[in-house]
DNA sequence: ACCAATTTGTCCGTATGTATA
DNA sequence: TTATACATACGGACAAATTGG
């Protein structure tokens, strides 16, 4: 049977046929289009495939070979680089390092910057504090096995987490942190989850390539009483990731 | 202060400055780039600002203008068209219908395609079922306000609830159609999200424009027993939606 | 009714980048 | 490597529509 293909490639699109052609394998290659030994088909074939010049795919290759996605050896072939996405729990009692370990060893969270300032309307209003009312800002970053997961902006209420910031820097975590500090427990209240294209602080923090994808979170934490203790925006590569939302309670587990 | 542009008109990228720029204008115009009456800046300025030729900016909105985000008039200047994102709540106990209404007054759910056909490996996993057994596979287009917002693929155990594409045809809706099939409650066991680039087939059901985001969901939803009563995997226009991720049990609510 | 300022719409020409053969 | 076609980007000039004095 001969079906079309499920890209179009299109010509005056104002984007480029290499970038559209790097940008669909891109998504392709996580999709199984190497064969099991990560082997690419030839150029000719690709470009066959795309309907256009096989120098307009050597053009897509080099860029993916670039982002590191791809490796090219002269003689016998292309050939994937990259890995699986790393399953990110939301749960009603997510802790980001406990999420993740166990699918990958190099695990590491740095604390960017920190200050503390007045609370703006949004973080007030999710962290139950006046606007203006002093917060301390945690500037987060974490990677896995070497690259970037995930760029995190968290608000906490300073007159109850003055020391988040010194404590993060020692403990690494956010958990260890809020225990630190006299909080046994805390849980997930509510995440809104949007995706976007990176923009220019994505593309460096997360060290992306042009088009890439963010998908973000704005979540708020509480306490056992249900004060909240934490307000934050996360941004993920989206290529690196996938959220797994799991039932709160525990009813249906299965 | 002069602060550097957060998103930088990269030339020689691959794409277009117009793209970049139209791309770059869609993500500021749901941050509040217009005034309080949805006007934008003139092109002469927008072009000043992304150092561009007027005439770059005109191609850029152009392109807005075609997909509906923007509107131009001569000698008055040029308008935001677009409308907030739609909230979609993922709960343990989400209705499709029941999270957007309320939100918006044109809902409509269709049934684009049905069949009867041997469930694959990952299908077969999810609902429970053995690896070739019959299972119903139903293609669906939820619209609101008569904009295409999400596109859903959902697998059935065929045993079980073989009236399901009749039924929904009636209904236009899972949740009556469970309940006509003598089901009268199910949750949401698990939600994995990705996002990625629109395809061509995203492209056509979404009516997307090309480089748009779609968020993907594979949820698997269980009767009160637990057993696995759908596996559905639905793409969202990420620009028109958020994904709402509340707690399960109401243990913190408030 | 008229005018000036502002803003979008259209035209010209030219240079550069992209893709093919 | 060369040639060709087309899309992209720029610069300038002017027309057309709207607004407010």
């Amino acid at each position: 049977m001969t079906t079309a293909n499920e890209t179009m490639i299109e010509r005056r699109s104002g984007v480029a046929l290499w970038r559209q052609i790097a940008d669909r394998m891109r998504r392709e290659i996580s999709a199984g289009l190497a064969d099991e030994n990560g082997r690419m088909p030839p150029e000719v074939v690709l470009a066959a495939r795309f309907g256009v010049n096989r120098h307009t795919v050597r053009t897509a290759i080099a860029a993916l070979v670039q982002e590191g996605v791809l490796r090219a050896e002269q003689g016998r072939g292309t050939f994937v680089e990259g890995r699986q996405r790393l399953a990110y729990p939301i749960r009603s009692r997510t802790r980001f390092s406990e999420g993740l370990a166990g699918q990958t060893c190099g695990l590491k969270a740095m604390l960017l910057d920190d200050a503390v300032e007045p609370a703006s309307g949004e973080a007030a209003a999710a962290l139950g504090v006046d606007t203006g009312a002093p917060v301390v800002r945690l500037e987060t970053l974490s990677e896995a096995d070497g690259r970037p997961i995930s760029r995190g902006r968290s608000w906490f209420d300073a007159a109850r987490f003055g020391g988040m910031a010194e404590t993060f820097r020692h403990t690494g975590s956010i958990t260890a942190s809020f225990k630190a500090l006299g909080l046994a427990d805390y849980f997930r209240r509510s995440t809104v989850v949007t995706a976007r294209h990176a923009d220019a602080a994505d593309l460096r923090d997360l060290r992306l390539s042009p088009g890439a994808i963010v998908l973000v979170t704005v979540a708020v934490n509480v306490d056992a009483q249900g004060r909240p203790v934490q307000y934050s925006e996360t941004r993920f590569a989206a290529d690196r990731i996938e959220l797994h939302v799991a039932d709160g309670g525990g009813t249906t587990a299965g």
